[in-house]
DNA sequence: TCAGTCACG
DNA sequence: GACGTACGTGACTGAT
């Protein structure tokens, strides 16, 4: 990592000690990383991401002014002195995770593998430690870098000291002090002192956070200074709290003062870098089976059994040189990137914007063609003198028309880390972007169920690299800046890290698609869906704000006067939806019997348990509070998610609502729906139907709804090979009499109610306690049903067997089609957990195969209605089995056969079932009126 | 940030 | 006998 030679101004010293914060360290690594376990079963993702970052620093001894001394610190008691000033400190803290626990001796294991000296203490905190030795050395002439990004820490900074956040890649001086707290180091304790620290419980003054305490400090100098000047400050909550608080403030600030003059374990000199033994590295790596270093430190990848998530060995990438990354502001240097694409013939990317959701707007793009070969193109940067640092860019329209041949080259392959979102945005300039890879989709198709998919996460298990964070670049809260008012130097770090990174990931995942069975539905099921979403994203969906707002005001009426019937029957007005004071009132208050509490100690309200009241005729006033709670309950659900929010969510520009799909948000393959969540829009009841009137067609439009009937039902008889279900659907049976007909010997409400429970049941893996409890039977009736059942119907047991011992073997489902679920718990040694993972792999197969179909239909359906010459219907919604279409009426006779025909054989060819697939159509002029 | 609740398939 | 024993999601609320 280049680094200006004249960062430290007393660049003569010789001497540079790197002092590692190895506690703060494991705690953020935890949080960090995913929760990987070694072949042993022991979990070592905090060492694993430890290990990475000792190794990071080993490799800048190599640079000009890297580590000549170096340790580890850690802290050893938990009473020190400031338990003796203070009782409560860090008293509240709530002990470490329990898998986080064993990982403490293994951080020890790592520093001894790189012959590292372990520094620790009885008495006191590593960030005294870390102070004690920062101070000596700098009185030695030394340089002092402490590998850590904690806030105490920070008070150290001053010439010849600074900080390196090694999750992060980024060296943190006073500057960066100033802009976080708004004070200099020098001061940072005083601020510190003010604010108080709710996670160490260190006091402070109530009311004053980092904004407060940093314009007092400014004003006074000190705290102190503040405290003396409070009684002449104006009056109000600020003078009060100061004036009461003083001695707390006081306090505190003795808290947050960093000892420096611990008397040093181990000598200065003691600490100077001796090399590292390879020996006991290897020995260390091997145990853990920590490949990719393993791989770095020059070893053969012969390890028996390849370490299921740690990609293929490839030659050692270079670590992310963010300096090295290249702004791209004048026209020749674009071309030049262009031609190079061209030539290579892929090439990684990654949009930057002003906002979320597919509607955003476009900051800028980033282009990797190599690890470290990256590139970020501002186009949207704007705003005052944050951007003194960012020249001229090149005009958006100029630099879009460079780029526009080269991203719809047909030989230049475009990849991307959820490019579903670049294509959207870009798609919005009128620019195309064809052909496409997408590495989330990738690592989706490989891991399902192993890990997340985001980037960093990514990044963290196949490259063991932290991406710079997103938060760290535009930070949080209130202070939370557009991208476009980052500064081009810190935009190119962020942004070309991130195209960076994404080819990275491809060069590791595009090359396991094959040899692990993937190719198929990568190729056949979700890259071709990419396109698809995006556009129907683009569309969105237009919602009357009228029909939203009137209901808006009828719930509330309602909301207000069930609030007044209920705090009546209460005796006592409470906050109904607080489960806390609901539970309260309703078992302790009135005394209801039966309440049954979680394990916070919280009695359950939730609507089995009220409805269960409103029945019971002991419950007195009680069941008629229930009731209203329930209706309140209701209401108050459709107004705040729906009729209130969504209104929220109708875009300025075209009038309708844009959500995103979640192409590997559910594990079994399904879609998911954000941003709003537009596959949860109320439908069971007549109240919440309503909503569904205001998702409406444009004048002379109709929508158009499409809906797969019993699929899953319908998969499971095909999967299970039950020829009694396969018949009924043959002859378009209806599927619960039938089953009724086959478990009771007779048809009517209650029998046929009951099968339809059951076939449900089975297709989520089913228990007798559960049958029982949502049948209102005994366990011991339930588990007769079942019998009868899986006697009945021979090949759902069958079924359910071979899945079991498949997943059990493998460790993961696959469906029809090959997409994989992994399940990790199979093999828990917690019953509950590995019971869970039991039903859920039995849904898996069905659910998946189920999100493939109609996946593959949504990828045919765009080409085929063009084909029939039907390139005005447009496809807007997808509801897990049901497709929505907005389309002009006149279009309507003619679309409906084509719809439904791709939809009912959206398997073929790859797949041929023994059920077809009945597909239904509704329409109307809202969406409501389509079913 | 978590737990509880509830909207959907 | 526990496990708030049916699978998969996302959003909102109150409490910490």
């Amino acid at each position: 990592m280049a680094r200006p030679a004249n960062r430290y101004p007393a660049a003569m010293a010789s001497n540079h000690l790197y002092l590692v914060d190895g506690s703060g360290y494991i705690f953020r690594a935890y949080h960090r990383l995913p929760p990987l376990t070694n072949k042993h079963n022991e979990p070592v993702g905090a060492v694993y991401g430890y290990t990475a970052m000792l190794w990071k620093l080993a490799d800048e001894v190599h640079k000009a002014d890297g580590p000549t001394h170096m340790a580890v610190v850690l802290d050893k008691s938990s009473h020190t002195f400031r338990n003796d000033l203070y009782d409560k400190y860090k008293a509240q803290r709530p002990p470490p995770p329990e898998d986080l626990i064993p990982q403490f001796p293994m951080i020890r294991d790592a520093t001894r593998a790189f012959s590292l000296p372990c520094i620790e203490e009885e008495g006191w905190e590593a960030d005294d430690l870390i102070a004690s030795y920062a101070k000596a050395a700098l009185a030695q002439g030394w340089q002092v870098t402490i590998v850590s990004s904690d806030k105490d820490l920070m008070q150290l900074i001053e010439p010849g000291l600074d900080l390196y956040d090694t999750m992060n890649n980024r060296r943190l001086g006073a500057e960066h002090v100033v802009e976080k707290f708004g004070v200099p180091p020098v001061q940072l304790g005083e601020v510190l002192a003010l604010m108080g620290d709710s996670v160490d419980n260190v006091p402070g003054v109530p009311g004053v956070g980092p904004k407060t305490a940093a314009k007092l400090i400014t004003e006074h100098g000190d705290l102190e200074a503040v405290l003396a000047a409070a009684p002449d400050m104006k009056k109000g909550k600020l003078r009060e709290n100061l004036i009461e608080h003083a001695e707390m403030a006081r306090l505190s600030r003795k808290l947050v003062t960093l000892a420096c003059d611990v008397p040093l374990p181990e000598p200065l000199d003691g600490l100077a870098l001796q090399g590292i033994p390879e020996a006991p590295l290897r020995a260390f790596l091997e145990h853990h089976g920590f490949r990719s270093l393993l791989a770095r430190l020059g070893a053969v990848a012969d390890a028996p059994q390849p370490a299921p998530a740690a990609g293929v060995a490839l030659p050692e990438d270079p670590p992310c040189d963010h300096d090295g990354y290249e702004a791209v502001t004048d026209l020749a240097a674009l071309e030049r990137w262009a031609a190079a694409a061209r030539e290579q013939g892929f090439v990684a990317l990654d949009t930057e914007t002003d906002g979320l959701g597919p509607m955003a707007g476009l900051v800028g793009i980033s282009m990797a063609l190599a690890p470290n070969r990256a590139c970020y193109v501002p186009l949207g940067h704007r705003g005052g003198d944050l951007l003194a640092d960012t020249p001229v860019q090149i005009p958006i329209d100029q630099a879009l028309a460079v780029l526009k041949p080269m991203l719809a080259d047909p030989a230049v392959l475009k990849i991307g880390h959820n490019i579903k979102y670049d294509l959207s945005i870009l798609a919005r300039h009128g620019v195309v972007v064809a052909p496409i890879d997408d590495t989330i989709v990738m690592s989706f198709n490989l891991d399902a169920g192993r890990h997340g998919h985001g980037m960093d996460e990514l990044a963290a298990t196949h490259l063991a690299h932290s991406c710079i964070a997103f938060k760290d670049v535009v930070g949080t809260g209130k202070a939370q800046k557009g991208f476009h008012e980052i500064g081009l130097r810190e935009a190119t770090r962020y942004a070309a890290e991130d195209a960076d990174v994404t080819l990275r990931l491809w060069r590791r995942l595009k090359p396991r698609l094959s040899p692990e069975q993937a190719t198929r539905v990568y190729e056949m099921v979700d890259r071709p869906l990419v396109p698809v979403l995006s556009g129907m994203e683009r569309a969105g969906i237009k919602v009357d704000r009228k029909t939203l707002s009137r209901l808006s005001a009828e719930f509330a009426t309602q909301i207000a006067a069930l609030e007044g019937e209920i705090h009546g029957i209460a005796g006592t007005p409470f906050t109904i939806g607080s489960p806390k004071q609901l539970g309260d009132v309703l078992f302790e208050q009135m005394g209801i019997k039966g309440g049954r509490k979680g394990k916070s100690g919280v009695y359950s309200t939730d609507v089995n348990e009220l409805e269960r009241i409103a029945a019971d005729r002991e419950a007195g006033a009680g069941a008629e509070l229930a009731r209203k709670v329930l209706d309140w309950r209701q209401l108050s659900k459709l107004k705040s998610t729906y009729t209130d929010s969504l209104q929220q969510e109708i875009n300025a520009e075209t009038g309708r609502v844009h959500t995103s799909y979640g192409l590997t948000g559910a594990q079994t393959g399904r879609l998911s729906s954000n941003d709003p969540n537009l596959q949860n829009i109320p439908v069971r009841t007549e109240t919440g139907r309503q909503i569904r009137d205001a998702f409406v067609a444009e004048p002379g439009n109709v929508i158009l709804s499409a809906d797969y009937s019993q699929i899953e039902l319908r998969l499971a008889a095909h999967m299970a090979d039950v020829p009694q279900l396969r018949d009924a659907f043959l002859r378009g049976d209806d599927i619960h009499n039938m089953t009724a007909q086959e478990l009771f010997g007779e048809v009517n409400r209650d029998t046929r109610g009951r099968a339809k429970t059951i076939n449900f049941a089975i297709l989520y893996g089913i228990s007798r306690w559960g049958l029982a409890g949502r049948l209102e039977i005994a366990p011991d009736e339930a588990q007769a049903m079942i019998d009868r059942y899986f006697d009945r119907f021979p090949g759902i047991r069958t079924y359910i067997a071979e899945t079991l011992s498949s997943v059990r073997e493998n460790g993961f489902t696959t469906t029809l089609f090959g997409r994989k679920t992994h399940f990790t718990r199979i093999k828990s040694s917690v019953q509950h957990e590995r019971q869970g993972a039991e039903r859920a792999a039995i849904n898996a197969p069905i659910q998946g195969t189920s999100a493939d179909i109609i996946k593959r239909a949504m990828a045919r359906m765009n080409p085929a209605l063009a084909e029939a010459g039907l390139s005005d219907v447009r496809m807007l919604l997808q509801v897990h089995d049901e497709l929505v279409f907005e389309l002009p009426e006149s279009l309507v006779d003619r679309a409906k056969p084509v719809i439904q025909h791709v939809m009912a054989t959206a398997a073929e060819p790859l797949v041929k079932l023994t059920v077809p697939l009945g597909v239904e159509i509704g329409t109307g002029t809202s969406w409501g009126a389509a079913h």
